[in-house]
RNA sequence: GCGGACGUGGUGAAAUUGGUAUACACGCCAGACUUAGGAUCUGGUGCCGCAAGGCGUGGAGGUUCAAGUCCUCUCGUCCGCACCA
């Protein structure tokens, strides 16, 4: 028995594909190109399995395109700035920047002994100073083009550690690390204006229904969030604006049922709104309400989602604007601040959370669109209907008065239709130490000014302590003291460092040339490359990530740096990695660990067990027996290419071989036909591709020819190279000098059967087999199937004969 | 509530897209070799039944010569969004 030691292949292979450079892309640009790209990993320390399913799904489809003949780019880098390096910095005392870097070299390793076929040239963390130059200089660009402002935002802040808190920090409402209670604070921060790509990413979506799984795109769709409607003015009566010492003449409201604009009953402010905010500030309310709105409003957005409806009369009112009849104002909880100008036309009768807050208030409720169903006394009606009550247009459908009330209102110029968007502009401030700079300065004369584009980068002082209270860039003696670019007098820096989504959303463009020091990446390298032909990675990143990464894509098409639309144009998400049901997690202890199984079994056992366990789209559970499986049947491959006589392809006539032999070709080669479809219709079914392998390698058992051996083998690690590298490199070498890895043809006459196998089943229900010559005439096979099947057939009349060739025949009896 | 994905043996999963359901693997059972086996090899393994046979892709209908696959309804699991006017 040849022995299969797996550590001696492994780190022989892994050597030579290092020093000969062997995954270096060509500069070629006349070539095909396929670039296959994994999200890259954040360096907290060490891999997980979740890595080594994702690594070694594009590992495998970057090796299989290299054998087609593609120029392949499959790169790797480090998504390097965040949180836990300062957490790490507060637990352990050490600097940010070391352990990371310290991380980054650690797991640089362990993705190496899992061979995968990363270009090491084009390597890089997004938080070197290079990195970050770039980056900065996007940044100014898209504020000199309007796509980037300063904006005071209400944000989480804990008063004890002295930060700002993201939303996943507050726990209960208190912060996570003191368990002080967190308040709600305007600040200032940065903000890019992806708003103004909204309708275009949300139109382009449709140019990857192709690539993208539906469950992204819909999550996106729904994201973004369009809804057409009504937009109008409600004008305050006389005597309210008066009580508002005429500060305010209005307010607009949107609604998508102008349908119903005749039922409405009173109208509703978001405790935010500046009308409420007037009246608190001028005591025009009993201190009973004004508590009322100051609890409200000191209630963050997400708590008030659960929280029961509640409103305050503010004994202001607005005109309707067709009925000219006074309607109360309220405020109330339910009520976003952010969206369609944070107030809201109530029409009780056909709108459930209008209904509920006009029960609890005992406000009227107005049908204006009658349905037999509906029933007003136990819910609102929001269904379909003829409109009631509704003036001239009474009697019309309520999707043709939709329409035509938005024509009367725009015919009036009174309002107009509207298009709003869930969507918010991404705020990318975060009181951080270990983080991009924000490249701007506070000038006591010029105010904001970004940084002079020569100067950048504006790099991190690495003389920082982090103790986790305040931002050290804020505390720092001398760092944010600095002269305005623009006049030269004293001004003091930005401390607030970028989002570490910023990094992440042109990081597959910096791939593109390989550690440029001048420019971010060259323009015809970018062209060659993009866009990316396989992205793969995890289904959490469906919106956040995605959707930065797609309107930076197009915000940096349009400030001339790019040509591209859409940065990814096929997506696979892939599934979770799971043991005993539930995922992985040091939390709950049921990890495994990548470094041990690759110490046991080597990494194709790892690699292979983690393609053939599950579709990679799928979860996956983690099996022991099953790994152990894997590694049997690598031990097994190797074990049977003693059975390979030839150097090369062998010749075989195929005429001339026994039923054992022929099966076993047309196994093989069945494999590399699998094999060649799942990369073609990307569905990268890697599962039954190696099932295919396993099957042939059962079939090449129950005979003994050694040129079909030969042949199997040249194909058989040719299609396994992807999947399992180290082994088929060595077994390749040694038989064939790897002449065998590139495209092989498949002869179609091992797939031409002297005889097949047909189903006989008789009112469809399967009753025995026939095994017929293939050229044999329709006739004839269905009195052989009649023959064989008598007994089925007794006392019955035969009304249809069925023939599919090649499958089956069917027999319709009465 | 809205949206999406998915329900196939004891388990992970296949099924050329409407044509022989359960390939491949794990597990289990039996046997061989062996001082021994948690190694290796061989065979068996959907369910009920002694058998003939019957029943089987969450459930109920439907279309069809033929349904895991298409249609309608329904139950269940998972995921995302969630007072978006």
């Amino acid at each position: 028995m040849i022995q299969y030691e797996p550590s001696k292949i492994e780190q022989k292979w892994q050597t030579r594909w290092y020093k000969s450079k062997a995954f270096e892309p060509s500069d070629d640009k006349n070539l095909p190109k396929q670039y296959i790209l994994s999200m890259f990993p954040y360096p907290s320390g060490r891999i997980h399995m979740g890595h080594v399913r994702n690594y070694t799904i594009s590992d495998a489809i970057a090796r299989h395109y290299r054998q087609k003949g593609f120029n392949v780019l499959h790169p790797i880098g480090w998504d390097s700035f965040g949180m836990p390096a300062e957490n790490a910095a507060i637990k352990h005392g050490l600097h940010p920047k070391k352990w990371t870097y310290e991380n980054i070299d650690y797991m640089r390793k362990e993705l190496a002994s899992l061979g995968l076929s990363f270009s090491r040239e084009r390597e890089f963390a997004t938080s070197d100073s290079l990195y970050t130059k770039f980056e900065q200089e996007f940044i100014i660009r898209m504020f000199e083009e309007g796509l980037l402002y300063e904006k005071k935002q209400r944000v989480n802040w804990c008063e004890t550690c002295h930060t700002v808190l993201a939303n996943e920090q507050v726990i209960d409402g208190r912060c996570w690390r003191c368990d002080n209670e967190v308040e709600l604070r305007e600040m200032p921060g940065f903000y890019i204006r992806i708003t103004a790509y909204a309708q275009e990413l949300l139109d382009d979506l449709k140019k990857l229904e192709k690539g993208w799984p539906k469950q992204v795109l819909t999550m996106q769709e729904n994201w973004i969030g369009r809804s057409e409607g009504l937009s109008f003015t409600l004008l305050l009566s006389e005597e309210s604006k008066r009580k508002t010492g005429d500060k305010f003449t209005g307010f607009d409201v949107f609604t998508t049922r102008p349908d119903t604009i005749y039922g409405v009953s009173y109208t509703a402010l978001a405790p935010e709104h500046p009308i409420v905010n007037y009246l608190l500030e001028n005591s025009l309310l009993t201190h009973e309400k004004r508590a009322a709105i100051k609890a409200m409003q000191n209630m963050p957005e997400r708590e008030r989602a659960t929280a029961d409806k509640e409103g305050v009369d503010l004994e202001i009112s607005v005109i309707h604007p067709l009925t000219g009849k006074k309607i109360p104002v309220w405020v109330a909880n339910f009520v976003l601040a952010g969206y369609g100008g944070g107030a809201v036309m109530a029409v009780p009768a056909h709108d459930q959370r209008d209904w509920e807050f006009a029960a609890k208030y005992n406000l009227p409720v107005h049908e204006v669109i009658a349905s037999e169903q509906s029933d007003l006394a136990r819910e609102a009606w929001t269904g379909e209907g003829t409109l009631t009550e509704s003036a001239k247009f009474t009697g019309l459908s309520n999707s043709e008065a939709k329409e035509a009330i938005i024509r009367h209102f725009e015919a009036l110029a009174i309002g107009k239709r509207e298009i709003n968007y869930k969507l918010r502009d991404w705020g990318i401030s975060r009181q951080r130490y270990w983080g991009a700079p924000i490249p701007f300065i506070h000038c006591p004369s010029c105010g904001l000014v970004p940084e002079a584009i020569e100067n950048l980068p504006v790099t991190l002082p690495d003389d920082v302590e982090i103790t986790g209270e305040g931002n050290p860039l804020e505390s720092h003696p001398t760092w944010k003291k600095t002269k305005c670019p623009r006049c030269h007098s004293d001004a003091t820096r930005e401390t607030d460092t970028m989002d570490t989504f910023v990094q992440s959303s042109w990081y597959f463009l910096r791939y593109c040339t390989p550690n440029d020091p001048e420019r971010p990446f060259r323009r015809e390298d970018v062209d060659y490359w993009m866009s990316v032909d396989q992205y793969v990675g995890g289904i959490e990143h469906a919106i956040l990530h995605l959707l930065y990464a797609r309107f930076f894509t197009k915000a940096l098409r349009d400030l001339g740096y790019i040509n591209v639309d859409e940065p990814f144009t096929n997506l696979l998400t892939q599934g979770m990695v799971l043991k005993d049901g539930a995922k992985m997690s040091k939390s709950k202890g049921n990890t495994v660990d990548p470094d041990a199984i690759i110490a046991k079994y080597g990494a194709d056992t790892a690699r292979l067990f983690i393609l053939f366990a599950a579709p990679p789209q799928k979860e996956l559970e983690w099996n022991d027996s099953a790994v152990e499986g894997a590694f049997k049947f690598i031990r097994r491959l190797v074990d049977r290419s003693a059975h390979v006589t030839e150097r090369a392809l062998p010749a075989i006539t195929h005429a001339s071989l026994s039923k054992e032999e022929k099966t076993a070709r047309r196994k093989v080669y069945e494999a590399l036909r699998k094999s060649n479809e799942i990369y073609e219709n990307r569905s990268f079914a890697f599962n039954t591709v190696i099932a295919a392998a396993m099957e042939a390698l059962n079939a090449l058992n129950a005979q003994k020819n050694p040129l079909v051996w030969s042949e199997a083998y040249f194909v058989l690690l040719n299609l396994l190279e992807p999947v399992i590298p180290h082994v088929c490199w060595e077994l390749s070498e040694t038989l064939f000098e790897r002449k065998n890895f590139g495209e092989i043809t498949i002869p179609e006459e091992v797939f031409e059967a002297d005889s097949i196998v047909l189903a006989v089943t008789v009112n469809g229900k399967k009753r025995d087999e026939i095994e017929v010559a293939p050229d044999l005439s329709k006739e004839e096979i269905l009195e052989k199937a009649k023959e064989q099947c008598a007994k089925w057939l007794e006392e019955k009349t035969i009304v249809k004969e069925i023939y599919v060739p090649g499958k089956l025949v069917n027999l319709v009896v009465k």
